[in-house]
DNA sequence: GCTAGCACTACTATTATACGAGTGCTAATT
DNA sequence: AATTAGCACTCGTATAATAGTAGTGCTAGC
């Protein structure tokens, strides 16, 4: 157990570091703390053997590791509100009233990106969460047309296909078979449907099934597992821990394949989660912070994505403010 | 001008120094060229006089300048033909039936961009070229639907709009006046159209007007401008002279500004065109190669990114055929 | 238990030095 | 007249030596 001198320093240490990341040293907690420089020595070194510290090498001063990160965050961080500019600025977002839930998710992502330098995400629900609600078909000109799948959460999605020789009242049929069949399916067991529920009835009552019947199991096959839409990932370029271009080439990858993100959304109470260094999955010096949201038929998780040395508690205060503004 | 052996001199440099980007020195074109590295030295020094090489410094080996490659691109260059490898992979995608043109174009573009490690580009029709050809409406749930506007060309948007105590009936009402009244029109003009054709009549006809009016004016307002597609943008992360991160920083967000890269597609003759350092206007290390595409109703714009150090003859060679594998 | 004092460590910046890949120029050769 | 061998010279890169400094750990005294 830390002593409460103990808490104040490893306190002092994270949020000097924070705001600028080099090693900090025992003269500069001394001048805040009401003691001398070797007295916070010590205290440090007892952190440091806690695990709380690392040094970059035998003679500098400490930085927060992995675990003092997550002590902070879990025992001294203080739960900041957040300022008026900031406030402000998400407010005349969430007041206009034209805009529809998702728009203001994301334009308000935008603003929080571009006011804190990190990076933010949205993921929208499954396709698993996704019911079929309507297939709407338009031809576009010989042998190519377009077909619109809407789901019960507004989740629309639209792909040409070829058709080679089939009419438009066999298509029709078609459409209208499906939509007769499989509305109020999950998305992502519409394919299966198709095939042992549909599949054999096209083969009777329309020509050219065997095309048709192709088409729209691509269609369907080809749906988007989870809407994902990552705002502001350059912002990791302005970070000086992230100068090296292995280290930025490795984060865009993962930030680009959607799959290592879903990992971050296991659990699904409703609290604000915090994912440190090695446990956000993507790098040792990115921090994920997350919540869910949920607010009529529409629910998902929002995320901001940092280095490790974030302003969690900044962070923190403005994922809370988005959660209870979309929830209302 | 140029004589004989220059220009093969000039042509070994950049081809040299396309593979390796070191400055090449007069010894290594010696061994290929049957003279001495004395004769070369003469050679290049007179190609400096001429803007077509630089120095990094006073006695460091040469490297093409803009010009150079200019010269290079414009006169040197020998049209090469794909290899066998490039060809197949292509082909395997060309020869998909199910695709749809748009989906085989992103596709290609997504080998290129693997088998080159350069980014790639499509722009799609302006919403100047595109028609309205038809509205939908899906109703979601109470006071939220989803319009869905698809034009002659196969384009389809979709906005999430809420609305405040109107009736369905009043909403098709609207979509039905619209879809009678302003079919045909293009994209860009919609919102001009309904505020003098549509607004007056609704007026009339439709009650809440004013709130259905604004909605859909701004489901137009908002319509892309230009389907943008952008594929493998961190292949520059890849490329030598791209390790300084100011300068991603400053490539990125011109990429992900897609109004510069309307620059690009100005003119709008059929020819492989190629915009080297400055000109490319992204950056000075930066080459854009493009060229445009039309099959049936579809057109636009293909173009293949990456630094001036870019291997032109196998870059044009793709294009080409990219070109004509769309236009049949 | 706290702190002053001091030896010690390792990073950073600066300078000196050697090395080498390349050049330009001149004079000799073809 | 064009080519080439030869040589002095330039400048970037790499390595080592040096000094400076911000920090440490430890000890002894308050």
């Amino acid at each position: 157990m830390l002593t409460d001198r103990q808490c104040k320093v490893l306190k002092l240490i994270v949020e000097k570091y924070i705001k600028d990341p080099v090693p900090v040293g025992s003269k500069t907690i001394s001048k805040t703390l009401k003691c001398s420089s070797a007295t916070v020595r010590n205290e440090m070194s007892a952190l440091e053997e806690a695990g709380l510290l690392e040094k970059t090498h035998t003679s500098s001063g400490r930085v927060p590791s992995e675990e003092g990160y997550r002590y902070y965050v879990d025992h001294l961080m203080e739960p900041k509100k957040m300022t008026g500019e900031d406030m402000l600025k998400l407010q005349t977002v969430f007041h206009n009233q034209q805009l529809s839930l998702s728009d203001v998710i994301v334009k308000s992502l935008q603003v929080i990106s571009d006011m804190t330098n990190y990076t933010t995400v949205v993921l929208g629900s499954t396709s698993h969460e996704n019911l079929l609600k309507q297939i709407e078909v338009v031809p576009i000109d010989e042998g190519s047309l377009i077909v619109i799948v809407i789901t019960d959460r507004g989740h629309v999605e639209h792909k040409n296909i070829r058709l080679q020789d089939v009419s438009l009242e066999e298509v029709k049929k078609t459409v209208n078979l499906i939509n007769n069949l499989i509305i109020g399916t999950p998305i992502d067991e519409v394919s299966a449907k198709l095939e042992y529920e549909v599949k054999p009835i096209i083969g009777k009552y329309v020509k050219q099934h065997e095309q048709l019947y192709n088409a729209f199991y691509h269609v369907f096959s080809d749906f988007t597992n989870q809407e994902v839409n990552v705002v502001g990932k350059n912002k990791f370029l302005q970070q000086p821990e992230f100068s090296n271009i292995e280290k930025i080439r490795s984060v865009f990858n993962k930030l680009d394949n959607p799959e290592l993100l879903h990992k971050i959304e296991k659990d699904d109470d409703n609290n604000i989660k915090v994912y440190i260094g090695s446990e956000s999955k993507i790098d040792d010096d990115v921090t994920v912070i997350k919540t869910r949201f949920k607010s009529g038929n529409q629910e998902g998780t929002l995320a901001i994505i940092g280095p490790k040395r974030m302003e969690y508690d900044r962070v923190v205060a403005m994922l809370e403010y988005m959660r209870e503004n979309i929830e209302r």
